[in-house]
RNA sequence: CGAGGAGGAAAAGGUGAUCGCGGCGUCGCUUGCACGGCGUCGAGGAAAGUCCGGGCUCCACAGGGCAGGGUGCUGGCGCAGGCCAGUCGGGGUGACUCGAAGGAAAGUGCCACAGAGAACAGACCGCCUGUGUUCGCACAGGUAAGGGUGAAACGGUGUGGUAAGAGCGCACCGGGGACCUGGCGACAGGGACCGCAUGGUAAACCCCAUCUGGAGCAAGGCCGAGUAGGGAUAGAUCCAACCUUCGGGGAGGAUCAGGGGCUGCCCGUCCCGUCCCGGGUAGAGCUGCGUAGAAGAAUGAUCAUCACCUGGGGGAGGCAACGAACUCAGGGACAGAACCCGGCUUACGACCUCUCUCGGCCG
RNA sequence: UGGGGCGUCGGCAAGUGGUAAGCCAUCGGUUUUUGGUACCGACAUUCGUAGGUUCGAUCCCUACCGCCCCAG
């Protein structure tokens, strides 16, 4: 696989997965997005009997309501929230799932932005973990 | 040079690098899923608003009418509330632009306040005549010029006339108008004659003309666990005399034919199991679905460079208005397909092209 | 996708052709030693925006803007 790909197991894609995520995830707050976080379950992966024994990949879901911004906007804001977890996924630790949910104000949001809360969120992950 | 008007074309500005995304095809790899390699395709003029219409799909339907709803100058085209050309009216110095622009003697309703009077007119203050008079005025009649109110007062101005006045007469203006001319028509021009005869509102009800089934891709079609419901629970498989129209039929035989309750056994009945049935739910299932195309929804990120625009500096050139190279700073709009298509409306920075108008400056 | 509703002072809102009620809040005053209460007074240039119909529009019509709801 790519070591910089994005494929469709890394996002979240259904909605009982964004509730259960927002419903009892931890929180981090950045400038620009409120991000839920928890770990997934064991049995999710399980049916694959060949990496059984590996942690599940971290997956990563976007919300941007309309309150946000016309489509053109909600569609930049998720596509630079993709692009920075694409570049910066290596950082976070296995087996977390995480729900961006943009602010009012993310449409000024630019791509360093997203860089530095992806660092963030991924310190803070890794510090929970230990 | 500036400001505008009309029509058209085109609109993530171009190129490159690195890392990525979605669909399809193909190979690794093995049938699928997933993963990887390669190839190829991958947002708009408005994709938006959802204001009209058509395709497509399902439902309803003899035929006709009413009701309801839409539209409403004329001609042509169109499936369309659209387009093209014209008429009339409003706006603009102009190029040009905007207009739900049929009917008010078919009927009904409404016209607040003010005002005497607001719709088959009428008389408050007035003016005039007559009578009476306590000389303040009162009554009867004529009149509608003047005052006042209002958005609107039953033609306007002037003059003659009169007791005072009045289209009562006349001149001009306005209005109606048989008819004539031009035009397919809306309409335009003229107009004998008529003293003038009927305010507004139909984006109030309404009348007239004309059009009109209802719903929508979450339409519709297909597959379909589980649960509830209905049915079956005694036959199934194999061998085979014999008959045969050679397709088949078939005495007989062998093996296997679930468990439990009522009840010890048979029959019966009930429950579980097994099998079958049709409808149908979950399954963001498949299809509908496209030479972009899903169902958390793809077309992106970063860097370099070139070009463009705006403002400042700069000044080649030019008689001048003006202004090239170069340089610094900033900028690149509106906006993201979700069944498809046609039209409309709305948003929008800069550029290109054609044509026109107005203004300024210079020679 | 289809359908419906709303927008009026800082807040809640009435008015549906005749020139915008009321309550709370705010401000000023009276009463009180002071505060509260009570009373009096003030408070809408444009009724979401822009056009149109009308003598006259919050009201009627059209187009936009924003918000909310319903059905599958």
């Amino acid at each position: 696989m790519k070591p910089e790909g994005f494929p469709r197991y890394c996002r979240i894609r259904r909605r009982p997965e964004f509730l259960r995520v927002q419903g009892r995830g931890t929180r981090v707050h950045t400038r620009h997005f409120l991000v839920f976080a928890t770990r997934r379950r064991s049995q999710a992966n399980s049916g694959d009997g060949t990496r059984g024994d590996e942690l599940a990949p971290t997956r990563i879901g976007v919300t941007v309501t309309r309150k946000v911004g016309n489509a053109v906007r909600r569609n930049r804001i998720k596509r630079l929230v993709r692009e920075a977890f694409r570049r910066r996924r290596s950082d976070f630790p296995p087996g977390w799932d995480m729900v961006w949910i943009a602010k009012r104000g993310a449409t000024e949001v630019v791509f360093s932005d997203v860089l530095s809360g992806m660092h963030v969120v991924s310190r803070k992950l890794g510090d929970r973990r230990r």
